[in-house]
This record gives C-alpha cells, sequence and structure tokens, in this order.
RNA sequence: GCCGCCGUAGCUCAGGGGUAGAGCGCGCCCUUGGUAAGGGCGAGGUCCACAGUUCAAUUCUGUGCGGCGGCACCA
C-alpha cells in the first residue's frame, strides 16, 4: 500500500507504485487534464513518475506560476526540436523559461532572420499536434557525451563533461528529437497548446562569456491560453506607449543626435522639468544637513591614478590633454574632489559628521551597446554626496538616509522600493575585522531604518559593501537609483584624516551616497512610471488656458495672467481652433489642467477647469481654481 | 564592444535600377465653435555618409556612422 498525502492534508491510499498522472486521474478528470507534472516531497517530477512509498504529493496544474514556467520550458524545447528540423546542423544549447516566456540559444554558422519565424512557428504547432510522448531516461555520462559527440553536439557534449559526479544525467526524448535535460517535462508536447509566438532574436554568449563563441538566441513568448497570449502582446504595445524616449519626443521634453551620442539635448519643457527636481533636492538636502559643493570637471591624471581609478575605471574615462601634453580626465565621479576639499585645513572630530553634496555632472564613456535613452548615457548629473564621518556614526548616519531618500521617493510618488544588500566580494581591499563592522553597521542602519533588503551575497564594491535601492513603476519594472556605499579605502588612498578626541590624526569613513542616482535616469523613470501624466508639481505646463471663441481672449488673457502671478507654469491658446480639437491636443500633451474659458465663464468670471483623463469639467470661480492649483501645485517636502 | 534587424518629409511609415509617396504635423485661407481630430489650398526631401558595380544607384555590393532589441558591461 502507498499512502500519498495531498496540500489539503486528505490521504489516499493505493494498491502499488502510482504515478502522478493517476493520483491526478483518481481524484478527477479535471485535474487529470490540467495536471502537468507533480511535485512529490516537494521535488518536481514528471507525471509520469513512479511514486513507490508514501508521499506527500501535489499536482502542479497549467494554471498555477510553476505550471505555466513548465509551459514555457517545454515550449523551448519544442521551438529547438523545430529548428533542427528544419536547420540541420544546427547546435542546441541551453533554453530556459524566462518572465513572460522563454529562449533558446543555438549554435549556427547562418544568422536566423526573424523572417523565419513563420515556418519555424508552423512547425513548432505540426510538433505539437503530432502529441509526441515525452520520455525521461537515465544516461551514464560516457554514453551521453559520446552520443552528443558523434551527434556533432559540442556544447551539449561540453556540458556533459562538465556536470558533476554523482548527478543523474538525464536526458528527453519527445520523437525523433532528444536534449539533455534536468526536466520535469509535460507528458507529451500535444499537451503545451499553441499560445506561443517567437518574438525577437539575439546574440547571446556560450556560457555568458565574451570569449566563448557567440550564440543566436531566439526569444520566444508562451503562454496557457490564446486569450492570455493577446493580453500579453497588448500589454507590451501599452508599455511601448510609456517608453520615456518616445514620450520624450511627444511632450517635447528632450531629445538626442549622433553628434552627441549619450548625451541629452534637454528642451525647455525637459529642462523645467529637470529643474523643479533639482530645486527640489537642493532644498531637501539642505533641510537634511548638506552643504553643497561644485568641483572642476577636468582634473590631472594624477589624482584619478592616486584615487584607484585610473587603474580601476580608465577605459569608462574621457580624456583630454593640454598644451604641455599633461593629461587631464573629465570626472567620471565625483569622489576624489570632494576628498580633496574636505583635505583643505584641519578637520576636527567636533565637525565630523560633514556631508558634501554636489550636483556632479559626470562624463564616462559607457560601451556604445549599453546606450538607452536617458537610462545609461555617458555624460549626466549625479545627485552626489558624500558623508565624512567616524565609523561610529555609519549607523546613525545610514538610517538617516535611508529616511531622507525613503521620504524623498515618496514625494515623487514612489511607495514601492526594494532594497538590496550587497556584502563582501571575493576581490577586495580592506581587513575582514573591517568588513565585518562595516557589514554589521549597514544591516543594523537598515533595520533601524525598517526596510527590509534582500540579500545580494558578493556584489559589493571593492571598498566595502552598499545598499542599492531599486525603485518598481507602475507595471512592475524595477529601477536602479540609489545607492549607499561605505568606503574605508579612498580616506585612506587619498590621505583624508580628522584630529580625534585623543589629539592624534584618523582616518574618516566615507559614505558615498546618491537617491535619485542621476537626473537623467531619474527622469526617464518618472517618465515611464507616469506614462508622461506628470503630477501637477513636476508638470512643465501645469494649465494650459483655451478660448472656445475670440471673444474670450480678453478674459483668457487675464487669467493666465493670474496664473502666471500664482506661480503656476502655464500656456494659453488663443488659436483659431475649436475647443475639441483644443483640449485633444493639450490632453495628448499630458498637460495636466485645462481651463476653459468662453463667455459664460467671462461673464461670470469663472473658469471651466478639465483634469486630465476626467470625462467631465468643473465651473470654479477664478479665485478658487487659483487657489486650489497654486495649493496643488506647491512642491512637497 | 559582440550578434541580429533597421536608417525615405518634423513624426509614423509605404515604395522601388530611370521626375519621390501617404497620414498626421506645419503655413495660408474659410470657418467663431462649449470639452479628445471642421473644411480647402500650399510648402516641405543630400531617400544616413563614403566607395564600388552600372549608360544610370535613394534602390544592388562593401565599409563607416547612427538607431532598435538582446548579450556583455554598469566602477
Amino acid at each position: 500500500m502507498v499512502a500519498i498525502t495531498l496540500p489539503d492534508g486528505s490521504v489516499r491510499e493505493y494498491d502499488g507504485a502510482v504515478s502522478g498522472a493517476d493520483i491526478a486521474a483518481s481524484i478527477g478528470p479535471g485535474l487529470a487534464k490540467a495536471a502537468v507534472i507533480v511535485k512529490i516531497d516537494g521535488v518536481a517530477r514528471d507525471l509520469a513518475h513512479l511514486v513507490d512509498c508514501d508521499a506527500a504529493v501535489e499536482i502542479v496544474t497549467r494554471d498555477s506560476d510553476a505550471g505555466l514556467a513548465l509551459l514555457r520550458h517545454d515550449c523551448a524545447h519544442v521551438l529547438a526540436q523545430a529548428v533542427q528540423e528544419l536547420f540541420p546542423g544546427t547546435q542546441i544549447t541551453f533554453g530556459p523559461a524566462i518572465e513572460d516566456g522563454f529562449y533558446y540559444d543555438f549554435h549556427r554558422k547562418e544568422p536566423f532572420s526573424p523572417d523565419d519565424f513563420a515556418a519555424i512557428e508552423e512547425r513548432m504547432a505540426q510538433i505539437v499536434d503530432r502529441d509526441e510522448t515525452i520520455i525521461r531516461e537515465v544516461w551514464t555520462r560516457a554514453d551521453a557525451t559520446r552520443f552528443f559527440e558523434e551527434a556533432g553536439e559540442t556544447f551539449k557534449a561540453e556540458h556533459v563533461a562538465g556536470l558533476p559526479d554523482g548527478v543523474e544525467i538525464t536526458l528527453y526524448r519527445q520523437g525523433d528529437w532528444i536534449d539533455l535535460c534536468t526536466g520535469p517535462h509535460l507528458p507529451s508536447t500535444g499537451r503545451l497548446g499553441k499560445s506561443f509566438k517567437l518574438m525577437k532574436l539575439a546574440g547571446a554568449y556560450w556560457r555568458g562569456d565574451p570569449a566563448k563563441p557567440q550564440l543566436q538566441r531566439v526569444y520566444g513568448t508562451c503562454w496557457r491560453t490564446d486569450k492570455e497570449l493577446r493580453a500579453y502582446l497588448h500589454r507590451l504595445e501599452e508599455a511601448e506607449k510609456r517608453d520615456h524616449r518616445r514620450l520624450g519626443r511627444e511632450m517635447d521634453l528632450f531629445h538626442i543626435q549622433e553628434e552627441a551620442v549619450g548625451s541629452i539635448f534637454w528642451h525647455p519643457k525637459g529642462w523645467t522639468l529637470y529643474r523643479t527636481c533639482e530645486t527640489y533636492m537642493r532644498r531637501r538636502l539642505e533641510a537634511g544637513g548638506y552643504d553643497e559643493v561644485k568641483t572642476p570637471q577636468l582634473i590631472d591624471r594624477g589624482l584619478w591614478e592616486r584615487s584607484g581609478h585610473w587603474e580601476k575605471f580608465r577605459e569608462h574615462m574621457f580624456t583630454v590633454d593640454d598644451e604641455h601634453d599633461r593629461v587631464l580626465a573629465l570626472k567620471p565621479m565625483n569622489c576624489p574632489g570632494h576628498v580633496q576639499i574636505f583635505r583643505q585645513g584641519i578637520t576636527s572630530y567636533r565637525d565630523l559628521p560633514i556631508r558634501m553634496a554636489e550636483f556632479g555632472s559626470c562624463h564616462r564613456n559607457e560601451p556604445s551597446g549599453a546606450l538607452h535613452g536617458l537610462m545609461r548615457v555617458r555624460a549626466f548629473t549625479q545627485d552626489d554626496a558624500h558623508i565624512f564621518c567616524t565609523e561610529d556614526q555609519i549607523v546613525s548616519e545610514t538610517k538617516r538616509f535611508c529616511d531622507l531618500l525613503m521620504s524623498i521617493y515618496r514625494d515623487f510618488g514612489f511607495e514601492d522600493v526594494v532594497v538590496k544588500f550587497s556584502d563582501r566580494p571575493e576581490i577586495r581591499t580592506g581587513e575582514d575585522a573591517v568588513w565585518d563592522r562595516a557589514e554589521r553597521a549597514l544591516v543594523e542602519a537598515t533595520d533601524a531604518a525598517g526596510l527590509p533588503y534582500t540579500l545580494n551575497p558578493g556584489e559589493g564594491a571593492f571598498y566595502g559593501p552598499k545598499l542599492e535601492f531599486v525603485l518598481r513603476d507602475t507595471i512592475g519594472r524595477e529601477w536602479q537609483c540609489g545607492t549607499l556605499q561605505v568606503d574605508f579605502v579612498l580616506p585612506e588612498r587619498l590621505d583624508a584624516s580628522y584630529i580625534g578626541e585623543d589629539g592624534a590624526k584618523h582616518r574618516p569613513v566615507m559614505l558615498h551616497r546618491a537617491i535619485l542616482g542621476s537626473f537623467e535616469r531619474f527622469i526617464g523613470v518618472l517618465i515611464e512610471h507616469y506614462a508622461g501624466r506628470l503630477p501637477l508639481w513636476l508638470a512643465p505646463v501645469q494649465v494650459v488656458v483655451a478660448t472656445i471663441t475670440s471673444d474670450g481672449d480678453e478674459y483668457a488673457r487675464e487669467v493666465a495672467a493670474a496664473c502666471k502671478a500664482a506661480s503656476l507654469r502655464i500656456e494659453c491658446d488663443l488659436r483659431n481652433e475649436k475647443i475639441n480639437y483644443k483640449v485633444r491636443e493639450h490632453s495628448l500633451a499630458k498637460v495636466p489642467v485645462i481651463l476653459v474659458v468662453g463667455r459664460r465663464e467671462a461673464d461670470e468670471r469663472s473658469v471651466a477647469m478639465r483634469r486630465l483623463g476626467g470625462k467631465k469639467q468643473e465651473i470654479v470661480a477664478l479665485d478658487d481654481a487659483l487657489a486650489r492649483l497654486a495649493a496643488e501645485a506647491a512642491m512637497p517636502g
């Protein structure tokens, strides 16, 4: 007898060894049909896997997240089979499920083209129609290696050879096609369904290593039903509409052109948004006890050598020569400059902590392939600051920073912040005892700030542990903006010191920190987060006054002047166009408030106030409208 | 940087070895209207750059530059 315990706690007994499929069928035909794999004592297995002793069994259905991930993995296999049937000589490598779909990396001399997708998809559908049974087989390492070598599958052979001793080597067979895989898989290809679509082609390195051969990666998406697939494709279209590069053009915020790749031409409206962010940050930093400074753009190579950047960061630095052949570098970071200010005069322990802030314009020669709109640029401005403090002050300064950061994120409309804690990397400087203290202090401070965090093991900077603050936008994408890094190394390298209570020289600790990260990137995130519909205080044009007929021109000018006097950013639309047209145009331009004025409004000194996205308008007395808008447009903080 | 795709009007895109096309936008005119596109006329192009093939190249080939999507990178 085999006793099977189901997730609801009920126990079923069977005469002998029983498969997951049998168990599902014994519970009900609906479950049998929806079942994709089973979990036996928590371990994922094929439905055909026989359970021969008492166990806890969970039937995983296609409706679950795990079930969907399985479908995607199977879809990758079906893709690989289709490709090998259509393009003999193509080698298979890996093909995992990923968010929203899957990919498979192939090796083939000739490039694939998106034009091949239709034929591949058709063949995939045929493989699903064939309903090939998927069979798990356990092979010896020698057999598997020989098999893949003889098949010309050098990547698979290499992978088998590299598997650790003692692991079970399993191959999955579907029809004539076979792949090395740990599984589990569907019982047959027919269970996959056809709600999949090949999406794009890309290059990828074998084992992620640029020194190794380049593979061709085919991305696909796969869902349970056609309805889900359509919904996903629709979601992609919506995401494209909030792409900051597109909105940047549509809203006339900025542009980039090929004579200045990686740098931003800010247009008046975009620069207004930028300056609003800057003014807000300056205010928050001042209130937060920071002193603002400005340090040189061009600094002699010697300082970068001393700071360690010349060694670690050389290929990202732009340099120029002066007439004495002296090499100057455009600063990629502000820290060495800040240390120079710190070093002027003598600092007492009584002066610490010193919080030195700079809206630091930096240049980094990013690889061309990394550039991406505002998100990844070569010229950017950080809301940078360095806190010079004692080791004892790390906790309180970190907590203080976390509080400021969360408060600022909230003002910008971000509530969902992921904190990642990166601890010591393999290659690092500094004694372990110092790392112990630094990591402990960071953890303690993060806890004190009440921030839950995830661990990023070994991802810290070489000089110290760090916190990364990742914003999640309205459609769930993550953007790393803020950071806090504990640094014991730079004060040493650049010989920063303070006089302690004991009258002796001591090294300060430096906390490198940023909240927005860079203005450019943060504005990109803001645009995408709000899909261009910025809150009133950030909107470059807050109010448009639009007339219905030219009779209203005079009153409209008066309204506009009153708005301006109330410090609202306003445009006045007196054009000879219909009100429908004006409303549509300013709505598409994402202007938050339209004040429509016609005869009636002029007579009663009111405005018809229309909110972006709203269906109705509200007649408000002019003075009330001004008071309300001015209050709403006030900068937070 | 690597792989693939792409580069035609301000924008979105069609076209194709021999006077360059559409919609939107822009300008002018008509229209003075009540909350997401009123009508007419018109202007606007080094078809990314350079080289090659050709009687002839925006179109074909090569190289470069740039964009997009990934990969790698993100100190």
